[in-house]
DNA sequence: AATTCGGGGAG
DNA sequence: CTCCCAGAATT
C-alpha cells in the first residue's frame, strides 16, 4: 500500500491549513442546502468555476428551490443552460428535480450510495454532496485530486481507465479526513485547481513538496497520465432558415446527436461542403417552399468546435413571399421573435440570428 | 473499455 | 494550435 509510512494527520493538518489562507469564497461553500450543492456540483462538471457561476446565479434566482425547478419547463430549463454545453446535464437535472419531490417530499437522500442512483450523479458527484451536505466520511475525486494523488503519489495508472479509478478510489478513501471530510474535499479539489496545476505547478511554494513523489523525481509534466484517444469527426451542416412574414421555422432536435433538446433550422448534412442549395434537389417541400420565395446565402462559413466534432457550417435564408399556405417538412414550426428568444438555441443559431440582425444582440 | 455528450479560457 | 475544466450516460 502507497499509505505505508506516509503522515496522513500530518498531510490533512497542513491540507486544511492551506485551505484556510487559500480557497476562494464562492456561494456554493457558504451553505448545506443540499439543493443548492446539487446544482453547483452538476454546473460544474467539466465546467470551470469563472465560466459556471453566473449560470449557478441565474439558476437561484429563477429556481430558488428544487419544487421550483421540479415545476418548470425542460424548455425553460435548457434556455437557461443555454452556452453551457453539454446539455445533458440540463435535462437530467430537471428529471431528477421531478424524482426528489415525488419519491423524496423535496428532500435529497442524503448517503453517497443513495445519491449515486439519481440521474445525471456518479461517483463524484454523489461523493461530493454527502461530503459538503451531509458531512458523509466519502472521498470526492474530480480531474483536480486525480492530479494531485497521481503527482504526490506517483501514481502512473491511467486516471481516466477503470483500473486507474480503482487505484486512485482506494488511496482516496484512507486520506479523507475522518473529522471533516467537507474540508478535506473541497481543500483537496481546490488545491488542485490552485496550486497543483496541469501545466506549472507551484512547487517552490507547495506544502507538501518534501513528500510529493513528483516534486522528488522531477515528474510533474508526466504526471497525471491520461490515455488520450480522441477522434475528431468532421460535419457539413447546411442550414436552411425558412422565414414567413417576419417567423422562423424551427425544429427541436431529438436525435441522439449534439444539441439535444435545443432547437435549430432545418438542416441538411453532408458529407463534403456545398457551395450552393442545389442539395435541395431532392427535398420536395423545400423546392415548394423554394418556388413561393426568395433564397438568400448568408455570406459567411462558420467554424464551430466541440470536443469530438468540428462543424463546417453554412447558412440560407429562404423568404417565403407568397400568401399561399406553406407546407414545411416534418417537425418544423414557425415561431415568431418572442418565442424564439425564448427558446433554447445552440450557441452558433443564437449568435447567428444575432449578427443577421433578427434577434437583438 | 470505448465513445459521446459543449463551450470557453489559458498558454 | 493544444489542453482541460468540481464527469456522466450509453453502448
Amino acid at each position: 500500500m502507497r499509505l505505508d509510512g506516509f503522515p496522513v494527520n500530518d498531510f490533512n493538518q497542513r491540507l486544511k491549513a492551506w485551505y484556510v489562507l487559500n480557497h476562494r469564497p464562492l456561494p456554493w461553500r457558504e451553505t448545506h442546502d443540499p439543493y443548492k450543492i446539487w446544482l453547483s456540483e452538476i454546473i460544474l462538471q467539466q465546467t470551470r468555476v469563472a465560466q459556471g457561476m453566473p449560470y449557478y446565479e441565474k439558476f437561484l434566482l429563477h429556481y430558488p428551490t428544487v419544487f421550483d425547478l421540479a415545476q418548470a419547463d425542460e424548455r425553460d430549463v435548457l434556455r437557461l443552460w443555454q452556452g453551457l454545453g453539454y446539455y445533458s446535464r440540463a435535462r437530467n437535472m430537471h428529471y431528477t428535480a421531478r424524482q426528489v419531490v415525488s419519491e423524496f417530499g423535496g428532500k435529497f437522500p442524503s448517503s453517497a450510495a443513495q445519491l449515486g442512483k439519481l440521474k445525471g450523479l456518479g461517483t463524484y458527484t454523489a461523493a461530493a454532496i454527502a461530503s459538503f451536505a451531509f458531512g458523509e466520511v466519502v472521498a470526492a475525486i474530480d480531474g483536480n485530486v486525480y492530479r494531485v494523488l497521481a503527482r504526490l503519489f506517483g501514481i502512473r495508472a491511467d486516471m481516466l481507465g477503470n483500473e486507474g479509478k480503482k487505484e486512485f478510489a482506494a488511496l482516496a478513501s484512507e486520506l479523507v479526513s475522518r473529522d471533516d471530510p467537507a474540508t478535506y474535499n473541497q481543500a483537496m479539489i481546490e488545491f488542485g485547481a490552485l496550486h497543483c496545476v496541469p501545466v506549472s505547478p507551484k512547487c517552490g511554494s507547495c506544502p507538501f513538496s518534501d513528500l510529493c513523489y513528483a516534486y522528488a523525481t522531477g515528474t510533474q509534466n508526466e504526471l497525471p497520465v491520461k490515455v488520450k484517444k480522441l477522434k475528431v469527426k468532421q460535419r457539413h451542416f447546411n442550414y436552411f432558415i425558412i422565414e414567413k412574414n417576419g417567423l422562423l421555422a424551427m425544429k427541436e432536435r431529438r436525435a441522439r446527436d449534439i444539441w439535444t433538446g435545443l432547437y435549430d433550422f432545418y438542416l441538411v448534412e453532408t458529407a463534403e461542403p456545398v457551395t450552393s442549395p442545389d442539395i435541395l434537389e431532392d427535398e420536395p417541400e423545400v423546392q415548394h417552399l423554394l418556388r413561393a420565395g426568395m433564397i438568400r446565402e448568408v455570406p459567411k462559413t462558420y467554424f464551430h468546435i466541440l470536443t469530438h466534432q468540428k462543424l463546417n457550417v453554412r447558412f440560407w435564408w429562404i423568404h417565403i413571399t407568397t400568401d399561399a399556405d406553406s407546407v414545411l417538412p416534418a417537425g418544423l414550426a414557425f415561431y415568431r421573435e418572442s418565442e424564439i428568444e425564448m427558446l433554447p438555441k445552440p450557441i452558433l443559431i443564437d449568435t447567428v440570428l444575432k449578427e443577421e440582425g433578427y434577434l437583438p444582440g
